[in-house]
DNA sequence: TAAATAGTGTCTCTTAGACAATATTAT
DNA sequence: ATAATATTGTCTAAGAGACACTATTTA
C-alpha cells in the first residue's frame, strides 16, 4: 500500500481522476442438455441491443463478493449458489465512456433452483445461451467468457465443484453427461465410475431412477467433499 | 456491464462515492538458498512503521499489469520480469482511510537481475524478507502473501514457471534446490530428473560448473516452454 | 427376445516414489 | 583411497485409458 498523503492529489477524495469499479456475474446452469449462461441485452449506449454479462457497479460499503452476489439476486433472484472471483479486467479502454475496472465471478446454478428469468431495468432482453453458441457481446465480454469457461473447466477436473450444478441426488449418468456437457468431449463409462470411486466424493442413497433400462442408482455428494468447496471458495 | 445513466448518481463522474483502485505487488526472488520477498517499512499512518507489500494507486490512463510493472520499476529498478494478477481483495474495511479495492500480482525475480534496494519516497525501509520468517504486515498484507506462495507452488508443479527466477543456465542440482526451497519440502534427486527428462522443460548446454564433487553440467529452459509460460502470463 | 441403459472387470501402458548403483571430480 | 557431488537405473505400486463383459429393466 502507498502512502496516501503523498499522493492525495491525484488520488485523494477530492479527486475525480480515479477508476470506476464493476463486477460482473458469468452465470452458469445446465439446462436442455446444454451448458448455458445468462446474457442481457442492453437498453442504452455504448453497445445498444447488444448482449452482455450481467453486472453493476461496487457499493462504496460492500465487498466485492456481496457486490456480486446481489448483482446475481437482483438478475436472477437466485441466492446461496457457489460463487468464485474469476479475474480483474482492467484496460483503459475497455469502456469507452470511461474508465471502468471489472471484478468477474463465476456462479454456478442448479437448474431446478432457477427461478423464471425476468430482464432487469437496465436491460432491454435476458436469457439463457448455449456457451457452444454465444451471440456477439458488448465490451470485452467474449474475453471474459472464454476464460470462465476455460476455468470452470479446470476446476471441474480437479475438485467436486460440479455438484453445485446438480440437484441434490442424481444418477452417475447424469453426472457424467454433466461432466462432457462441460469439458465438451465423451467420456468413458467405466473409467468415469472408476475415478469417482477412488476421489469418493459421491455416496449412493437408497433411491432409484427409471430410465427407460435397467434402473440407476442416485447419488448424492458427499458432505465433506461439499464443504471442501465450500471453504475453497471463500479464498481460492 | 451495467447501464450508465441509471446509476450515474452513484457512480458518474460527479459522485465521491467511489472506491480507489491499488496494485500490490508481491515480488518474490530466491537469496541465500531462501525464498524471499521484497517489502517496504511504512513511514506514514495507517499502520505507520509497519511492513508491508509495495504498490500504488492505478492510474486513470494505464492498465493494471502496466500499474504493477510501474510500482515494481519504481521499488526495485526491475524491468522485463514475469508478474501475474494473483487476486483482487476488496473488503470495505480493510484499509481504515478510504476504500481501496487492490489487485495482487505476484512478480518473480532472478537474483542475478536485481539491482540494490533502496527505498522510495513513501517508505522508511525496503529490505527482502525470508517467506519463511515474516514480520507483522500491514493492511490484510498476511492474507495476500499467505494465498502469493500457495499460488506459486502451484504454479511452480504444473508450469515451467521456476525458469523466471533462476539465472539463464544452471544446473539440475540448482534447480532442485530452488524447487525444494519453494515446495518446503525435500525431493529425491533420481526422481526429480526423471521428471524434468518427461517434462521437456530443459536442455543440455555445452558447459560444466564445478562444484567440489563431480561436475554438474548446465542446463537452459527450452525455448518453447519459456515461451508457454511467456504466453500464460497476459492472460492465465 | 431385442433394445436400452446401468454397472463391473480386465488388460496394458504410463507415472510416481523409494532406493540402489555407477560416474567424475578434488583432496 | 576417500569424500563429495552428479547421473542413471531398477523395482513396485498406483493410476489412466481402451474395451469387453454382465445386469436389469421396458417394449
Amino acid at each position: 500500500m502507498p502512502d496516501l498523503a503523498a499522493e492525495d492529489r491525484s488520488h485523494g477524495p477530492y479527486s475525480f481522476e480515479r477508476p470506476s469499479v464493476s463486477v460482473d456475474v458469468v452465470i452458469f446452469t445446465l439446462r436442455e442438455g446444454d451448458l448455458q449462461v445468462l446474457l442481457i441485452r442492453r437498453r442504452n449506449d455504448p453497445f445498444s441491443g447488444q448482449w452482455a454479462i450481467p453486472g453493476g457497479f461496487v457499493e462504496i460499503d460492500e465487498s466485492l463478493e456481496a457486490a456480486a452476489l446481489r448483482e446475481l439476486e437482483e438478475e436472477t433472484g437466485v441466492k446461496d449458489v457457489y460463487i468464485e472471483q474469476l479475474y480483474t479486467f482492467g484496460k483503459p479502454d475497455r469502456d469507452p465512456r470511461m474508465r471502468v475496472i471489472t471484478v468477474a465471478y463465476i456462479a454456478l446454478v442448479p437448474e431446478n433452483a432457477l427461478p423464471p428469468i425476468r430482464a432487469g431495468d437496465d436491460a432491454a432482453e435476458a436469457r439463457w445461451w448455449s456457451m457452444y453458441d454465444l451471440p456477439s457481446l458488448a465490451f470485452d465480454h467474449a474475453d471474459i467468457l472464454d476464460y470462465a469457461l476455460t476455468r470452470l473447466r479446470y476446476k471441474l477436473e480437479y475438485t467436486a465443484v460440479g455438484f453445485e450444478l446438480l440437484p441434490i441426488e442424481f444418477t452417475l449418468s447424469e453426472l457424467q453427461a454433466a461432466y462432457e456437457t462441460i469439458l465438451g468431449e465423451t467420456l468413458d463409462r467405466g473409467n468415469f465410475r472408476k475415478k469417482l470411486r477412488r476421489a469418493e466424493v459421491v455416496e449412493a442413497t437408497l433411491g432409484f431412477q427409471t430410465t427407460g433400462g435397467r434402473p440407476a442408482r442416485l447419488y448424492r455428494f458427499r458432505d465433506d467433499a461439499v464443504a471442501e468447496v465450500k471453504a475453497r471458495r471463500l479464498f481460492p
